[in-house]
DNA sequence: CAGGATCCAGACGTGGATCCGT
DNA sequence: ACGGATCCACGTCTGGATCCTG
C-alpha cells in the first residue's frame, strides 16, 4: 500500500487536495491498495479513510489533529451535486460527564478550530458514485465560534443538571448531540444529581448539515 | 470448541478439579478444542486460559471473579515436583493514583479474599511437561490478611507521597509491585505532588512466592 | 429529513501469566 | 532468585462516518 508521509506545509496539502480533486473514490482507494467494499453499509468510515491515506493524514492518531504538524482536522462531508451536505458531520464523542469549564479547551473547539473539508460530490447509489470535490481549508469566524461556544455551553448544561435524558439531537443549534455507539444496546453508566446510576448510551458531537453548508459555500 | 458453563456450587467446581487432576495440560487442551502452542515464550498467559476453559470459568469477564456464581477467583500457579511455585502470581492492576483509602473494597483483596489454587507441576522445559495438580480452595487466615493489608498500605503510602519512583518489587512483605505492560517503553503518566507530569510503566500487583508457598502447603 | 441507530478497522487496555539478565 | 521486562488473546473504545424509519 502507498503510504504518503504528513504534509509539513499548507501549501504542500493544498497541492495534494487539487491532485486528488475530480478524482473518483474507486479509483483512489485503488491507486492506494485500499480494498474496495461493495457498497458502504458495512464500511461507513471507508471514504474517510481513503481521503486520509490520499492526503497524508496521520492515521490512527487519538487526540491530535489529522494533520499533526500543521494542527489541522480533516472532515470529509457527503454532497449533493449542488454542494449540499446530505449528512451531519462527526465532530469527537462527547463525555456525560461534565466537561472543562471553557470552551476553549474543549475537544469540540479543537477539533473545530482549523478544519480541512473534503466534500464528497455523491451522484448516484454505488460505491462508483462519489468523486472528491473541491477541499476548503476553513477557520470559523468570530461569531459562528460564539453560535458553537454557546450551543456547546447549554449542552454542558443539561449534563451538570443531571438531564442527559433530556439531551436529544434537538438541543444545538449548530452543534448537537446524537447517539454514537455501535448499537442502542450499549449503555454507559452516569450519576445523577441524587447520587444513583443511570444508563444511557454514548454520545457524539455532531453538526447540523445546515452548518456545513453555510461552511462549504463559504458564508461561515 | 468444548464450552462449559460456569459451575453453580462450590461441589460441582472441586468436582471438575478433581477430573482433571493429573492430566497433562496438553491433553487438556486438545480434548477442549484449544491450540497448542509451540512453547510459552509468545503465549505467556495460554495454561491459564486452558484451566479457564476446563474449569468452566466466565473467561471474559472485567473485574469480576473468575466463577462470579461462586465469588472465587481462579489462580493457576507454576510449581516444580516438589509443589514448590515458580513464579510470583499476578494478581491485578495496579492505579498509580491513590486507591481507595480501605483494604476492604481494593480489588487486591477482592481477587485475594476467595481463590481457587491449580498447581500446574512442571517437569522440564516444554510445554508437554506441565500437568495439573491437586486444586486447593482457599481463604486467607485472618493474620495473613493482616500482612496484605500492611503491604497494601504501605504501597498506598508511596502513591499518595508522590514516590512512585521509589516503589520497587522491594517494598512489601507478601504482596508487592511489579511493572506489568507490554514493554518498558510503555509509559503511563501520573501527577506528582508538585502538580508535576511524570512517566512511569505501568504497574501490577502481584504476591511473593513465599506467600504461595505457604498457602500450597497449608500453612497461610 | 432529521433524529436515532448502526457498522468497520485499528488502537488500547486488561487478564492470563512467563521470560530473562544480573 | 527475583526484580524488571515481556508476550498473547480478546474485549472495549475511538475515529472514521453512513444507514434508516417514522
Amino acid at each position: 500500500m502507498k503510504i504518503l508521509a504528513s504534509p509539513d506545509s499548507i501549501d504542500e496539502l493544498l497541492i495534494r487536495c487539487r491532485a486528488i480533486c475530480g478524482c473518483s473514490v474507486v479509483d483512489l482507494a485503488n491507486y492506494i491498495g485500499l480494498p474496495v467494499p461493495k457498497n458502504l453499509k458495512t464500511a461507513k468510515g471507508w471514504v474517510g479513510r481513503v481521503i486520509e491515506y490520499a492526503l497524508g493524514a496521520d492515521c490512527n492518531n487519538k487526540a491530535a489533529p489529522d494533520f499533526s504538524k500543521l494542527g489541522i482536522e480533516l472532515k470529509t462531508v457527503p454532497v449533493n451535486a449542488k454542494m449540499r451536505p446530505l449528512e451531519s458531520t462527526y465532530v469527537c464523542t462527547a463525555p456525560i460527564t461534565k466537561q472543562l469549564s471553557k470552551f476553549e479547551n474543549s475537544v469540540v473547539w479543537c477539533k473545530l478550530a482549523h478544519v480541512l473539508w473534503v466534500p464528497i460530490v455523491v451522484t448516484g447509489n454505488t460505491i462508483a458514485d462519489r468523486t472528491v470535490g473541491m477541499s476548503l481549508l476553513w477557520q470559523p469566524k468570530a461569531s459562528l465560534k460564539s453560535i458553537l461556544q454557546s450551543d456547546w455551553e447549554d449542552i454542558q448544561e443539561y449534563l451538570a443538571c443531571g438531564l442527559v435524558d433530556k439531551l436529544t439531537a434537538r438541543v444545538g443549534n449548530y452543534l448537537h448531540i446524537r447517539p454514537k455507539a455501535a448499537s442502542s444496546a450499549v449503555l454507559i453508566p452516569w450519576l445523577t444529581l441524587d447520587g444513583d446510576y443511570q444508563y444511557t448510551t454514548p454520545k457524539g458531537f455532531y453538526i447540523r448539515t445546515t452548518l456545513t453548508k453555510s461552511i462549504l459555500t463559504g458564508v461561515a
